[in-house]
DNA sequence: TCGTTTCGAAACTTAAGCGTATCGAAAAAC
DNA sequence: GTTTTTCGATACGCTTAAGTTTCGAAACGA
C-alpha cells in the first residue's frame, strides 16, 4: 500500500500553515465508517470511537483533532447523509408524486436514512442540536417539495381544491414508510411508489 | 413509611417454598422503572441495571434474582406495553375505523408505546428475539383487528371490493404515526383520527 | 536541510457499568 | 423460637471506552 495518499483538505483561499496537511482520505474514511456503523442500527451511545478509528483504519488522534467529542463526529457525519431529491419533472402531479415516492420507498429500505428518520422521531429532546441540523439538511427540503408539488396540483385541478396538504403529506410519506418497514425489506415491490399514489388520489371508499 | 408491604407474588396453588416471599412490589417497580426510563427515549444499550435499581428504590440484587440480564428485564417490560384495543362496535366502518385511529394517535404521543414502534422498525436485526416477542404481544393483535374490520367493509360494500388491505392498513396507521409526529405533540388534535379515516376514504383526488 | 504539522500506534488515566458476593435486617413457614 | 429466603446496601473484580499523552515516521513549506 505505497499509495501517495492525496492529503490537502484546504480550501482554495485558506493560507496553508506550515507542517503536513490533514489527510482528506482519512476524514472522509471517518464519516464513511461513522454512517457505516449508524446503518447497522447503532444509536449515539453505542457507537465508540475506537471502533470508528478502527474500522477507518485510523488513529484515535486523527479523529480527536478533527471533533471535540462523539456527538459532534455524529452530527456531522449524518449532516452528510442529504440524498439528492428529484426535482418537479413539470409533467403531471401524479408522476411527480410517484418520482418522491420512489425516493422515499428507497430511503426505507436504506439503514442510513432510515436512522435518519428514527432520529428525527424519537430523540428531539434529547439531542435538540442534533435533530434540528438532521431536519434542515435533510427533512425541511424535502418537505418543502412535496408541498410544493401538492399546492401545484390544488392549483391546476388535479388534486381537490380544500386539500389538506399537512395530512395529505403526511399520508403519502407515512404510507410508504410504514408498508416498506411492516412489509419487510423483501417487500420492496418496484411499483409500490405508484400503488400508493393512485390509492391516495382515488380514496379506499366506494 | 411503615406499611405492611403486601408481598406475596406466588400464584394461588403454587407451593410456597419457605423463607420471605418475593416482593410484588418492588417487581412492579422494577418494570416501571424500566419503562420510564424507556419513554425517556433510552434504548436498550443505554439503560442501565443500576440507574434502573436506583429509580426503583432497590437493590441490585433484586433484579438479578429475578432476571439473568438486562436484555431479559427488558423484553419483559416491554411485554407489558399491550394496551387495550377497542373491540369492534358492529356499526359502520367507518366509525370502528375511527375508533382504532383514536388508540394509535394517543399510543403516537406516548412516549412508551412510540419506543416499541421504534423498536420494532430498527432493531430487527440485531434484536430478533426482543423484536420478535413485542410484535406478538403488541402489534400483531392490532394488525388482526384492523384487517378483520378492513375485511369487513369489503364485504359489507363500505369499502371498495378490490382494496389492497395491507397498503390500506399501512396508509391509516402510518398517516397518524406520521402526522402526529411531524406536527409535534401538540398538535394532537381531537378530530384527526376522523379527518384521517374521511381523508383516506374519499381520496385526495378530484 | 530544517522546522512544523500530521500520521498511526500504543500506553495511560479515569469513569461507568456488569454481574457476583457478602452483610445485617426483615418476613415468612414451621 | 428456629430456619429459610428475600430485602437493600455495599464492595469487589472485570471489561469497555472516553479522552490525553507520547512516540517515531512521514509529508509538507521555506
Amino acid at each position: 500500500m505505497t499509495t501517495t495518499d492525496e492529503t490537502q483538505a484546504g480550501g482554495a483561499g485558506t493560507a496553508r500553515s506550515a507542517g503536513r496537511p490533514r489527510s482528506a482520505k482519512a476524514e472522509k474514511a471517518i464519516i464513511d465508517a461513522t454512517l457505516d456503523m449508524i446503518g447497522e442500527g447503532m444509536g449515539l451511545f453505542e457507537l465508540s470511537i475506537e471502533a470508528i478509528a478502527a474500522r477507518a483504519g485510523v488513529g484515535k488522534t486523527t479523529i480527536y483533532r478533527r471533533w471535540c467529542n462523539k456527538e459532534d463526529l455524529f452530527v456531522d457525519a449524518v449532516a452528510t447523509l442529504k440524498s439528492p431529491f428529484p426535482p418537479p419533472t413539470g409533467g403531471s402531479v401524479r408522476d411527480d408524486l410517484i418520482a418522491c415516492m420512489r425516493v422515499f420507498q428507497r430511503d426505507a429500505n436504506d439503514a442510513r436514512s432510515r436512522c435518519v428518520m428514527s432520529i428525527a422521531m424519537n430523540e428531539a429532546e434529547r439531542h435538540p442540536r442534533l435533530v434540528e441540523r438532521v431536519s434542515q439538511a435533510a427533512i425541511e427540503p424535502r418537505k418543502a417539495v412535496v408541498t410544493a408539488l401538492l399546492r401545484r396540483g390544488m392549483a391546476t385541478g388535479e388534486l381537490r381544491p380544500d386539500l389538506d396538504v399537512a395530512l395529505a403529506m403526511s399520508s403519502l410519506v407515512g404510507t410508504v414508510m410504514w408498508y416498506t418497514r411492516s412489509q419487510g425489506e423483501a417487500a420492496s415491490a418496484p411499483d409500490l411508489a405508484e400503488r400508493v399514489v393512485d390509492h391516495l388520489l382515488a380514496g379506499i371508499g366506494t
